[in-house]
RNA sequence: GGCCCGUUGGUGAAGUGGACGAACACACCGCCCUUUCAAGGCGGCAUUCAGGGGUUCGAAUCCCCUACGGGUCACCA
């Protein structure tokens, strides 16, 4: 690869370099997969789809302490849920491996020996108490707390000295700059920063792991990444990136940094604010459609303003520049909107496929469920789907189909139950004349109901809804005759002599 | 505190000097459809683009200042 001996990045490549394109997602394990994480990655792999490009899912796990092998499967099963795929990575591997920053230390290693051997980098022997001291004295004179350069300039001898006394020091990169620091970024513009705000910083901590800093340029280089597309909260910290690529002799990448995304308090999103990971939204019934295109829509609205859409076909229109520039606030409300819009039009199957595990964590479905089994519940899913916002509320939509009513919804009965006596009376002719249908289909059944109301003269909800109340407890649900064909011939009289009964003794 | 970013309705937002007397969507409020609830249809909902100055024949769009919000200044990522 060549470099290019004046450019600090590379432009927004034309069609014909598309080749070049190489992008990454850098989650650190420290945590599930965030949805603010997640738009940053989906931004990722549109760009390289749409630039023919390669996206690589690097792991980010220098934090010895916080990274934790849980929390990395937990991002990849997401990312597989959710449908998100990568070029190459932890788990598909590629060329530019291992994609995992603890396996990479001898890189590190080496890049940083490269810096000392080529004095842009040295061993810095201050304690954290002095440099604390030193922090603060500068904060209280109004200033921007810098590395003071004490360790800068240290001889042989004053270095064999510390180590001698068993000091273990931390790596600085000496940043020497005499003009502003650049920063081409796509969605904000060129970006420019004093070069009096830059000290010397530490790449490799006195453990001898590196920063992230570090580690993350040392591997964007190596793994001839072009655009770094990552969250607005790595602005401030670029220029100390774009240094570390001058000094690693690599082209700066170009940026592009995406805003955050807000919790409705107008804060950052966090767990106090509810869900916030895929996995809980996962569990409380939203599907991986509905999460992947409400996430993109926040800070992201394609030319032709659609709101629905599947990622793959906003490949072919991606625009980095189309990205807002200020913060989107989380509208669950709007979520919940475009899930219940999944729910109904998703093929059938697909919302069955999704609602599988709930169906069986609520003991309506078995482990092994049989053809049977399945097609009666792709049925009530059918009935109910249109009426319900996630695969929660999908679930006790249909409840009623698999165990009796237990209880009559009150205000219902303070409706429909309200003349025990008559209603009992009504029932059980509607049973009668039920029982005597045949066969039974959603034609059958309402011919007789419409018979019998027309012969009381009564108003079809007078008759309708204490049916409704009796067959599912409830007022709201599908079209009563749909209800009764789901519910069968004999359950659906067994229903009505229930509620019979329960009105005689209330009457 | 320094530096950096941002600011269009309750929310997501379109808008890149004239078609803006500001699109669209969610939410909300009406009406219609209807056995219920949804879905769907129709209509309403910013006299104005954080505020103030400029530039211009003309500004939400360009410039400056102020206010507010956020980010960052770690041996966290």
């Amino acid at each position: 690869m060549h470099r290019l001996s004046d450019a600090e990045s590379r432009p927004v490549p034309s069609d014909a370099a598309d080749e070049a394109v190489r992008v990454r997602f850098a989650p650190s394990p420290t945590g599930g997969l965030h949805i603010g994480g997640l738009r940053t990655a989906l931004f990722n792999w549109l760009f390289a789809r749409r630039h023919g490009g390669k996206i690589v899912l690097r792991i980010d796990d220098t934090d010895r302490e916080r990274s934790k092998e849980e929390h990395l499967r937990s991002i990849l099963n997401g990312f597989r849920w959710l449908g998100v795929t990568f070029d190459e990575g932890v788990e598909e591997g590629g060329p530019y491996g291992p994609y995992r920053q603890s396996e990479r230390l001898p890189l590190y290693r080496a890049a940083l020996e490269r810096l000392v051997a080529e004095g842009k980098a040295y061993p810095c022997y201050c304690t954290a108490e002095e440099l604390e001291e030193s922090r603060k004295r500068q904060l209280a004179e109004g200033k921007t707390p810098r590395y003071p350069g004490t360790c800068r300039n240290l001889t042989p001898e004053e270095r064999a000295a510390r180590e001698a006394e068993g000091r273990k020091p931390v790596f600085r990169l000496k940043v020497d700059l005499d003009r502003p620091v650049v920063v081409h970024d796509v969605i904000r513009g060129d970006v420019v920063f004093p070069p009096d705000q830059l000290d010397d910083f530490v790449i490799v901590k006195s453990d001898g792991m590196p920063t992230y800093h570090f580690a993350s340029c040392v591997d964007d280089a190596e793994m001839r990444i072009t655009h770094i597309i990552r969250a607005e909260e790595h602005l401030s910290n670029t220029p100390r990136h774009v240094v570390l690529f001058r000094a690693l002799g690599a082209p700066v990448p170009t940026f592009a940094h995406v805003p955050m995304i807000l919790a409705p308090d107008r804060t950052k999103l966090s767990k106090r604010h509810g869900a916030t990971s895929v996995e809980e939204f996962r569990a409380l019934g939203f599907l991986p459609e509905a999460i992947v295109n409400y996430s993109l829509l926040l800070g992201y609205t394609p030319e032709d303003g659609s709101e629905l859409f599947r990622l793959e076909e906003l490949a072919p229109t991606f625009d980095l520049a189309r990205i807002a520039k200020h913060p989107a606030v989380y509208d669950v409300g709007k979520l919940r909107w475009m899930n219940a819009h999944y729910l109904r039009t998703l093929p059938l199957e697909r919302v069955y496929a999704y609602a599988e595990p709930f169906f069986k964590a609520a003991g309506y479905l078995p482990e092994e469920p049989d053809e049977a089994a399945k097609k009666t519940a792709l049925e009530r899913i059918e009935a109910v789907r249109e009426r319900v916002a996630t695969l929660v509320e999908l679930v006790d939509a249909v409840s009623y189909f698999y165990r009796p009513v237990e209880a009559y919804d009150e205000k219902g009965v303070a409706k429909h139950f309200k003349n025990p006596a008559e209603v009992a009376e009504r029932l059980r002719l509607a049973a009668e004349r039920l029982a005597a249908v045949e066969p039974w289909t959603l034609e059958t059944t309402e011919a007789a109901y419409r018979a019998l109301i027309a012969e009381l003269g009564i108003s079809g909800g007078a008759l309708i809804h204490p049916t409704r109340l009796a067959l599912s407890g409830r007022t709201v649900g599908p079209g009563i005759f749909h209800l009764m064909v789901l519910l069968g011939k004999t359950e659906t009289i067994r229903r009505l002599e229930a509620a019979i009964d329960w009105l005689k003794a209330r009457a």
